[in-house]
DNA sequence: AACGAAAATGAATGGTATTCGAGTTTGAAT
DNA sequence: ATTCAAACTCGAATACCATTCATTTTCGTT
């Protein structure tokens, strides 16, 4: 039976925590600098502190890991969205903060860079991470009278990946970044909110970002 | 100097046209039944009956001929949808029956299951691929005032990633095939169309394709 | 203090993309 | 017809890692 310890927690599961964080961050650090394929499992396990077998007890696979290194990405910048955008009266103007901050970070910060090789695991993690917000912010649009979105499931899957398809071809220089607003009004648009509306949406200045909370 | 041969094309030419030819045709195998992270180098030559070490004078790697073989795919099917189109009056028409069409092959056809797998490949090449007539619809529909698109590329790049996403999605079984109409009704909207504009388009009458022309 | 289950370790394994030196083919020149 | 160098092909050997697993270490319990 469970004895002495004033903490909940034995020391093995606080190390389990530690090493999972430090896992999560040895990887974002190593992927990001050098892209998932060229990232070695020994690196990360070099970095976390840990032992190249041990990584196999926290994760499933090199994959599994990118997946929870990528979730992590998306999850702080949703909740730094979420901080600056729960003040917005608009729901419309929330989506459009939301896709437009995501756009911006995927194609101005050079950590990202490396992420977007792989976009089907990045558009997932988008997907999921930040698809309760998005897609909350979809159905109160609509119920506003602002959009006219049938599926939010679905429009959000299409946003997510046009915009991992735009921000790819950006930082590969194959679109300039000047492009970034039109994508906007463009997503905007699948909303079926109409194109005026959209770019009016669109150019609405845009308060700041709260800072990351920690190397993430 | 130049002899006998009729043939503008040495022996050689001809045989490595065969060669490239053969290891796309192998690779689209292959590939299309394990998928390209199970197929391996050594199959696809075998297939091809090349060596294996042959494949590298012809591609730079597996990764390249991935690449060839979605063109490929992807060239194909565009060449079929313009025999289509080209009775079509309505440029926006052409433009809504190309889309839904290569999500019905996406989504329908078994052999692009395995394709999907890395979206960005499959993406770029229908990008690359279909671009020069996707492009050129959106415009054509802009001048004649059905649709508001102000960059045709960038239009494409969305859709091309969006619509890759979409069908993952309904391969993955995460979301349901009968939301293809509405994925088309959404990727028309972002032409800035107008949501019942768009409704209407989606559900005109679709003639059928041709047949393929070879294997592929 | 001693025990044993759970966790961690890192050397060994296995699978395969890619390289490379040897062997072949080709076709212009003789 | 023969020769020869260049171009091409071959497949065995290499290199590289993700992943596994036999061994060692840790830690809560007795």
């Amino acid at each position: 039976m469970q004895v002495s310890k004033a903490s909940t927690k034995s020391r093995v599961a606080l190390r389990q925590e530690r090493n999972r964080e430090a896992l999560v961050q040895a990887g974002y650090t190593v992927i990001s600098q050098k892209g998932i394929d060229s990232a070695t499992m020994q690196e990360i396990a070099d970095l976390a502190d840990v032992g190249a077998g041990t990584v196999y007890s926290y994760f499933k696979s090199k994959d599994d890991l990118a997946v929870s290194v990528m979730e992590r990405v998306m999850h702080n910048l949703a909740l730094r969205i979420e901080e600056v955008t729960n003040t917005f009266a608009d729901p419309a103007q929330v989506y459009a903060f939301g896709i437009r901050t995501v756009i911006d970070h995927a194609t101005g910060d050079m950590r990202w860079k490396q992420l977007l090789n792989r976009p089907e695991v990045i558009a997932d993690a988008m997907f999921r991470c930040m698809g309760p917000f998005a897609i909350r912010d979809l159905e109160n649009a609509t119920q506003a009278g602002r959009f006219k979105v049938v599926d939010a499931r679905l429009t959000w899957q299409m946003a997510s990946y046009a915009i991992v398809g735009v921000s790819l071809a950006i930082t590969k220089e194959h679109l300039p970044p000047s492009l970034i607003d039109e994508t906007v009004v463009r997503l905007l648009c699948m909303t079926g909110i109409g194109e005026a509306e959209a770019k009016d949406l669109a150019s609405r200045p845009r308060p700041a970002l709260p800072p990351e909370k920690s190397r993430l």
